[in-house]
DNA sequence: ATGAAAGCGCTAACAC
DNA sequence: GTGTTAGCGCTTTCAT
């Protein structure tokens, strides 16, 4: 027996294919007799609507928006990879994907470009940039024009986005906490070192939050030092790491925040400073090689190929005014140490494993 | 500009709409020259090919069977639960999900419930079982009959299953043995109890495998006792466990690599043993409440959402004949600690966070 | 307030 | 080999 359509809630109700419609899509202009009548049919029967046949009914489309920042660094080059591989996954169901760099520490370029999206006809936005009470009002305005609007990877609290994508960074700097603490364990060396970026720095603020919280509550003993900023940079961090190890023999941890890891990784390696516990982000060409070769003993992680199909699907979702399945959404805070590496894997083929 | 459809290939390359499809499906029956006219069209108009509408022309449905095992614990129940929330979600898609209970330690009846399937009309079916001969010829034989087998969270390695879905249980144990080494620290008692159930063979001998590489290779000195055998029942462990602690005062840690956690956290507490580090699997209330209280140190943990959905996509992939995008169904093997649980969250709908 | 009919983009008989 | 035509399940004018 083949699945219930529209025809036979029809018939079942004794009404036409309009009047079922009208009903399916709540839309005015139907008598609340006939309403009952055909949801009666449709409980009845155990009809569900088949969303791809609306949708080409409909010739609904989306267009979707990525905003993230200019920059040649790995992390970005690959979120702006995997935003392209979302996008090529998504283009035979009728959504289109654009991604757009813009100079995220220049608001006034970030707000234009943003206004200019307000008034050609796009779904969504997902934008990651540090906040601004520009950006702030920029994204009100475009909420009011009905465009959603998501904060990607690093969190606008103070703006009216319609979700946050990434991880909880607050907890990523608790768990970067609770790791250093427990595998210093009773060395004498109680002192950490933070190394911090500041280009995204939301994210940044967040972690180095949740790792004094942790550090104060759990490992009362260790001593975290002031913020070393660094700008993400290897060169500022290679020029200035080795003065401050040198004159504090006390070190013993280093959690390092944002970017410029090879800087770190070059000084320890150098130095033979195998015995200082570091924790660092995200996993690149370069922080794996430091876990592989034993200088960072853990890595903290978010998926960003997931991020990225996620905004897609959040902001489909919206626009179809559909629920969405918090638990596919929630971006992992992923711990990875030596042994749960994962391996590289791109599109697989039907062939690989037959 | 609307985007370009069949017919405007068809106009372009001065074939009709029949020729057209033959080309796009390349079913037989055109000439070479006739091809590279339509492909020339279709790569000019920079076409793509509208698979919801193709999918509704073909009428095509599918239907998924999950084989999972009998059995009431927390763990099953809740891939039970998960399935069908997996199931919830792709209705309206035209799939149709079910899922079968059988008794996994009975391989007759097993393999009774897969030819069952392999009569009537079924497109894939993923499957929870320990590996024997009968299941092996059960799965070789659906196989021929075209249908997709997956095995599902516990390998068949010996079997012609087109997938495995789930976790490197290997990986799980070496990553298990990491971090109760690295957490034991330089404690005096340098003995590890491993306590196993046997139910789903297969993973526990794969963690355990891992397990005993990683602590030979990386911690020496410390030595890993006999497996307790406990079925997975805490009963068993909380009869057994005492008296290992007491004949043994140099167990400084515990891998549990199956269930009955409940057991060994009752154990500890009562005996007031926060000095042995724990290591367990899968997040359950339980093992939960074993993470806040302290008694459990990290879990290991595989998504089972995650791990229903992609059986589903892998399932649909392979019945179109269609690419799967291999990182995003990679079965993440997650460490959590109290630092990192996830909070709970289901279904959520729109007006959550406006 | 309700219905008839055309059509979304694609596929599949069946005809030539 | 190639073309014509009638749908797939749903939405949407336009009548009534």
């Amino acid at each position: 027996m083949p699945r219930p359509t529209v025809h036979d809630i029809a018939s079942k109700a004794g009404v036409s294919l309009a009047t079922v419609d009208r009903v399916l899509n709540s839309r005015p202009g139907v008598r609340a007799k006939t309403i009952d009548k055909v949801n009666a049919a449709i409980s009845e029967i155990g009809y569900v609507r088949d969303v791809a046949a609306a949708n080409l009914a409909r010739q609904r489309d989306y267009r979707f928006v990525f905003v993230i920042p200019k920059g040649e660094s790995w992390f970005l080059r690959q979120l702006e990879n995997v935003i392209d591989e979302a996008r090529h996954r998504v283009i035979s169901q009728r959504i289109q994907v654009e991604t757009v760099r813009v100079d995220a520490d220049n608001p006034h370029a970030l707000v234009a470009m943003l206004d200019h999206f307000g008034y050609h006809r796009v779904d969504g936005i997902a934008v990651m940039a540090p906040e601004t009470p520009q950006l702030r009002d920029a994204i009100t305005h475009l909420r009011q024009e009905g465009i959603t609007v998501l904060a990607l990877l690093s969190d606008l609290p103070n703006s009216a986005v319609d979700d946050f994508v990434g991880i909880d960074n607050v907890a990523a700097g608790r768990t970067a906490a609770a790791l250093i603490g427990r595998f210093m364990g009773e060395t004498s060396a109680r002192d950490i070192l933070v190394i911090a970026g500041s280009m995204l720095a939301r994210d940044h603020i967040d972690r180095r939050l949740g790792f004094d919280q942790t550090i104060q509550a759990m490992f009362p003993k260790l001593r975290v030092l002031p913020t070393l900023e660094a700008w993400n940079d290897a060169n500022v961090i290679a020029k200035r790491l080795p003065a401050l190890l040198a004159a504090n023999r006390q070190i013993g941890g280093i959690y390092s925040v944002g970017g410029g890891n090879s800087g770190v990784i070059d000084v320890l390696a150098k130095q033979g400073r195998g015995d200082v516990t570091v924790i660092a982000h995200d996993l690149t060409p370069i922080t794996q090689h430091g876990l592989l070769s034993g200088v960072i003993d853990a890595l903290i992680v978010q998926d960003l190929g997931h991020a990225a199909r996620s905004a897609v699907r959040l902001m489909r979702a919206r626009r179809d005014r559909e629920p969405v399945l918090q638990a596919q959404e929630r971006i992992r805070l992923e711990i990875i140490i030596k042994e749960n590496l994962p391996e590289e894997g791109g599109q697989i083929h039907l062939e690989e494993r037959q």
